[in-house]
DNA sequence: CCAGTTATTGACGTTTACGTCAACGTCAAT
DNA sequence: ATTGACGTTGACGTAAACGTCAATAACTGG
């Protein structure tokens, strides 16, 4: 332990922190995506409600839906039970992988046509700034 | 020209091949992401057209808003005009260009994760097809 | 003790991204 | 001339993901 061994947060550290408001994390709540523990009514994140809640706002980045998000967050939670849940739990993984594997080419062939474009702009910039290089 | 100079396709054309709906198609056309040649009434779609709207579906596998869309694929239209537009136009690159790596790092992250997570159910699995090998 | 801050649970509103009719046009084939 | 098949606009509906009050509770410093 570093600095503090069970360090705990209220939902406005939580906020502040991740800058967002404090209704979309008791949304997520709603959906199932964070079960914190209570004083009475207030709530309490520990560091590992901290954690879903990056891994929430990492999915979101990547354009999943809530849904979607569930799921992949319950993929955190190995059953250590039986072989059928075990095997299941290795199939919706591979789904997941799937869906990253496609975003990431996509995001690859997007990259080298910006480079492209990028190069082509700069390019023209030159010309501007050179227009007359063959008179001379 | 390998099979056609200049196909086009109606909008049933390209909602089957892209497996869309042709609401979808003219949702599109109204936030301003195709602007597709006209027979009458009767939307004619280019090749230019067709890649287009493969752009925005790419951008939809990335969890794009179609605003974002939009300005993306604005980018690929080059204005051969002035030196204002053209730094404009790499400023924007480079924006659209830091939301691609952090979607990249943050698919990076969750692939090596769903790794761990996979290896960890795989010898799970093993310990339960093998619960005896100590006794033997 | 009391004002101020922070939190809680509804309830309703809003934006985005379409789906779902409805009513009508048009063209080709029977 | 009529019947589909395909296409058009327009209006309304809807699910997701929150934003925005409002009313209420609880804790906190002076």
């Amino acid at each position: 332990m570093s600095t503090h061994p069970n360090p705990s947060y209220t939902i406005t550290d939580l906020a502040r922190e991740l800058d967002i408001t404090t209704r979309t994390i008791r949304f997520y709540e709603d959906k199932g995506l964070l079960r914190p523990a209570r004083d009475g009514l207030r709530r309490i994140y520990s560091r590992a409600d901290r954690t879903r809640l990056k891994l929430v706002l990492r999915g979101k980045r990547l354009g999943w839906p809530l849904d979607e998000i569930r799921k992949m967050i319950e993929l955190y939670d190995v059953p250590g039970g039986e072989a059928r849940q075990l095997s299941m739990m290795i199939e919706r993984i591979d789904t997941s992988r799937q869906t990253l594997l496609q975003q990431r080419d996509d995001i690859e062939l997007a990259l080298r046509e910006f480079d492209e474009i990028e190069a082509r702009c700069q390019s023209q910039l030159q010309a501007l700034n050179v227009p007359d290089t063959a008179a001379v």
